[in-house]
RNA sequence: GCCGUGGUAGCUCAGGUAGCAGAGCGCUUCUCUGAAAAAGAAGAGGUGGCCGGCGCACAUCCGGCCCACGGCA
């Protein structure tokens, strides 16, 4: 048996509540694909699901990492699979939850990753270049190595042209010949979480209020003590946004109100991440939800 | 009532010597293979407060009115 269940949808759609809940009903265990509940510490800005809310249901990829670690797609590639393997291999239900589309592409498609590792001083180098003489400069350094790049990366988007760039440089082998997709691993039910739109931008104002409650603030102050504020981690709505605030740059109340409008935003992206994967089981409610599962595990 | 300042995109406001109406934010749509809560792209929005005048032509000049804010009475 190789089935993976994953659950999917905009951030605050309730993802965590309804994992934890089939976890309950199907034997199941959760494992997280969500790119800062990556994060030790990280808790409250990240909604990350309490022990309280966990129970006695495993959760995997939750705190594995501090925040001065990076951490990368291709990393948690690796660790999903051979998590899921286990708990398959535990004759148990694994549920991939979470909101990164990347992240969930990576596993269930198993992306042919370029090996090639992120490496921060050609990145730094090049960076410097595109200051200097624009990015474009850049960008027709690329395709003078690969043509074929022209028509796949996006040429006024400097990570990718980077990145692309990196990857050329470093395998010595054009980037536009190192992107494939492997066959499938899993058996894979995918469910998304459907929200209707003014009901997510409410759940998503209420809940930063409650982060704030909550204690957020303090959360932020005490990481960026210890690890400093320059992290890529804190690259991360709320943390970013509650660090102006703690460097006196801007008023609470004018943070919160940024802190809001981002994660709608964010939202927004995810949406549009997902709404072109037609395999997606978009589910209004519990019943629904069970329905299909019921379904995908008797075939 | 008088004096002053202002009324331009959903919001905050530029410009304004008459010659295709602007920005930022928001909004809509989209891209995505070792940073993805990241990084990017495209697009839609205007009777320039209202009425009249002068002009080939007015957001812009002139007159009147309305509204908002501040000051004086």
């Amino acid at each position: 048996m190789n089935r993976l269940i994953v659950v999917l949808g905009p951030t605050a759609s309730g993802k965590t509540e309804l994992s934890i809940k089939l976890a309950k009903k199907y034997n199941g265990e959760v494992v997280s694909a969500d790119s800062r509940q990556i994060y030790r510490g990280m808790d409250i800005g990240t909604a990350k699901p309490t022990k309280k809310e966990m129970g006695t249901i495993p959760h995997w990829i939750l705190d594995i990492k501090n925040p001065n670690e990076p951490y990368t797609v291709a990393e948690f590639k690796n660790d999903a699979i051979k998590i899921i393997r286990d708990i398959q291999k535990r004759n148990k239900l694994p549920i991939l939850v979470g909101g990164t589309g990347l992240y969930i592409k990576a596993v269930v498609e198993n992306l042919d990753i370029p090996r090639i590792g992120a490496n921060p001083l050609l990145r730094q180098k090049i960076e410097k270049e595109a200051k200097k003489n624009g990015l474009d400069f850049v960008f027709q350094k690329l395709i003078k190595l690969d043509p074929e790049a022209a028509y796949i990366i996006d040429s006024k988007n400097p990570r990718r042209v980077i990145r692309a760039l990196e990857i050329t440089l470093l395998t010595k082998k054009p980037f536009s010949q190192q992107r494939r997709s492997g066959k499938p691993l899993f058996d894979v039910l995918k469910i998304g979480v459907s929200t209707a739109k003014e009901r997510l931008k409410e759940k998503i104002y209420l809940r930063v209020d409650k982060m704030i409650k909550e204690g957020l603030v303090k959360e932020v102050e005490y990481l960026v003590n210890k690890y400093g504020a320059d992290q890529q981690a804190f690259d991360a709505i709320g943390y970013r946004e509650i660090i102006k605030y703690i460097n006196n740059k801007k008023p609470l109340g004018q943070v919160i109100a940024e802190m809001k409008i981002n994660t709608w935003h964010y939202a927004k992206r995810q949406t549009t991440w997902f709404k072109k994967d037609k395999r997606i089981n978009w589910v209004r409610n519990y019943k629904e939800t069970e329905r299909v599962i019921d379904k995908f595990i008797m075939k």
